[in-house]
DNA sequence: CTGAAAGCGCTTACAG
DNA sequence: CTGAAAGCGCTTACAG
């Protein structure tokens, strides 16, 4: 009833350990013949690798860890990050690598608990999510010549190899569409100040709107909550100069935003069009639809996870860019009042012309 | 900048390697003050345990699996699982045991990667979710003697141990409440028929509803998506009989059927009362926010990861009820248009009595 | 191509 | 209380 070891392959095939070893390895150093014959016994009696004894032999953990630094409460509602780490996991496991898992309180533990994994050897590599502007915790893993990679940057990443996606392309883009359909008044509701990409995404719509020429460009920070989304979406909703647009940071407050225009009475898109920042299946689910900025999620964890590999691997690798986030329109945005106006009256003049 | 290991403690404690085991430890073995030198010197030089050669040594991984067997588009937007994984990682980290997350498309590759993990020894227990009705994984547990805890059930899950919560009373309430709200027409959006528990919650539903002599009461199954929770509202919503009620399997349905009464011009919860059945932010960010059937499904992570622990210690577990879930009425339900005429009317009699 | 042996970094009986 | 040694289950130079 114990588990089997290569000793007892060994035994039964009449050879050494290190035949056996060989042999399960695919390394020379054993005739084909025994090679089957060892891999033949093996496969018989059911052997499997013990993990711990590989990895003291060879010091290698086979496994990669994530610690996510958010509240549950705002994990929970966010799709991003269980299709993110589902396209990550596909990855890892199809190299047998392992994903180790952890949820703290903030930066301090999580770099807590890089320190605890990689002493122990415990892990191969991390990867660290929600960059921050003056994250501690690259420091710290510059310091320790951790294999890591970030996923966001590369501003902020200091030497750690990066995958991002260009959100500053992203955002302008988004702002060029609304333009284009008339808006003028556009604000954006925005995620963690703290973020490095919040940072981003200001500073591209700032250009953005300062390029059409546009004033009253507002930015809320919240903290991606719908609480919180719904709270700027009032603010901004009363204020002296309602804009005609909102672009919100990920779907959460976009959703939440919609829940606000049905208790106000602001009809979306007619009198506000609404632009979310990431797209999942909640965007398709309210009415209306919402359009969003586009991505797919789960490729994003799967390219981070390769070049996670890589890394460890000891490949050099610096900054790699994923995919831009396109637009997907649907129900929630149109031209302005005002705007449709125009073009009707437009339209009306080339008919009667 | 090689890690330093007991070898080195000991060489400068000047004692053996045993004494310095003994001593990190707590053991006794060692005198207080040889501890203590050695305690320091651990310190000094940053030591830290060799995971791989501890586990190799006492032949215990510290970690323990999870593999969720759904696909990522449905994990993405069904909060329950970031929520139960923050809660059941919390108190796992608080052991150090760390948990290993794999994603897999079926049953067959969740038992596959049971078998390695186990194999490998690389996992002291598991986790099993999203149990089915004849659950292929149980039976396979068993025969592993693998020490595992069933989320849900009693029913199916065998001789495992598992923490479940009584749905069939949550379920059962959420009806008296509407009967009680003077609905007669309740329908019932079932998650995946294959889950254990979409079969006690429709026994519920069909024992509560017949109970009260409700005759339409109607179950439509789904796997759980937005579009096809879309779907079933638009069906009932169109039939001969629609249904003054409706009880949702999760939120993700009931904020897609929220979308469906808008496009129908339904009015909620004038037209139609809506519970969703599971509780998360989602509920209170949508318009109107939706009555649901709310628990603390962090702490069920909690305690599902308590009781496994147990388990792996020896301890004999057999099943563990954890809260029933208590309804949360918010803006989603009321009493059917009839029922209030007939209120008013009732209260008009007495008033002219 | 094969065997015997050292080593990975711990834990734990077993003698002193 | 302390030291020397075996053992956990592998991998990998090193001789034959």
């Amino acid at each position: 009833m114990k588990r089997p070891t290569i000793g007892d392959i060994a035994k039964r095939a009449g050879v050494s350990i290190g035949a056996v070893s060989y042999a399960l390895n695919n390394q020379p150093g054993v005739s084909e013949t025994t090679r089957a014959r060892i891999l033949a016994i093996a496969e018989e009696i059911g052997w499997q690798p013990s993990f711990a004894a590989r990895s003291l032999s060879v010091s290698r953990a086979n496994a990669v860890g994530l610690v996510l630094a958010r509240p549950a409460r705002l994990l929970g509602v966010e799709p991003f990050f269980m299709q993110f780490i589902s396209g990550l996991e596909a990855e890892l496991a199809s190299r047998s690598v392992a994903l180790l898992l952890q949820v703290v309180e903030d930066h301090d533990h999580a770099i807590e608990a890089f320190r605890r994994w990689w002493g122990e050897r415990r892990i191969d590599g991390v990867i660290v999510m929600d960059l921050f502007h003056q994250d501690s915790r690259i420091p710290v893993l510059e310091l320790l010549r951790m294999p890591a990679v970030v996923v966001g940057g590369p501003e902020g990443a200091g030497s750690l190899p990066c995958v991002w996606s260009n959100d500053a392309a992203a955002v302008a883009g988004a702002v060029d569409y609304l333009v284009a359909l008339g808006h003028r008044d556009i604000a954006r509701v925005a995620g963690l100040s703290g973020l490095e990409h919040t940072v981003t995404r200001s500073h591209a719509f700032e250009a953005a709107t300062s390029r059409h020429g546009l004033e009253h460009a507002t930015v809320i920070l919240t903290d991606y909550s719908g609480e919180q989304g719904a709270r700027a979406t009032r603010s901004l909703l009363s204020g002296r100069r309602p804009p005609t647009a909102i672009i919100y940071d990920n779907d959460v407050m976009a959703v939440a935003a919609l829940g606000v225009t049905a208790e106000m009475g602001v009809s979306v898109p007619d009198d506000l069009s609404i632009i979310a920042g990431d797209d999942s299946a909640l965007c398709r689910l309210v009415h209306p639809s919402l359009t969003a900025l586009a991505r797919d999620i789960s490729a994003y964890g799967g390219h981070t996870a390769r070049t996670l590999l890589k890394v460890i691997d000891g490949v050099e690798v610096s900054s790699v860019e994923d995919h831009v986030a396109y637009l997907v329109p649907r129900a929630s945005t149109a031209p302005p009042r005002g705007a449709r106006g125009a073009v009707s009256e437009l339209e009306a003049g080339v008919a009667g012309a």
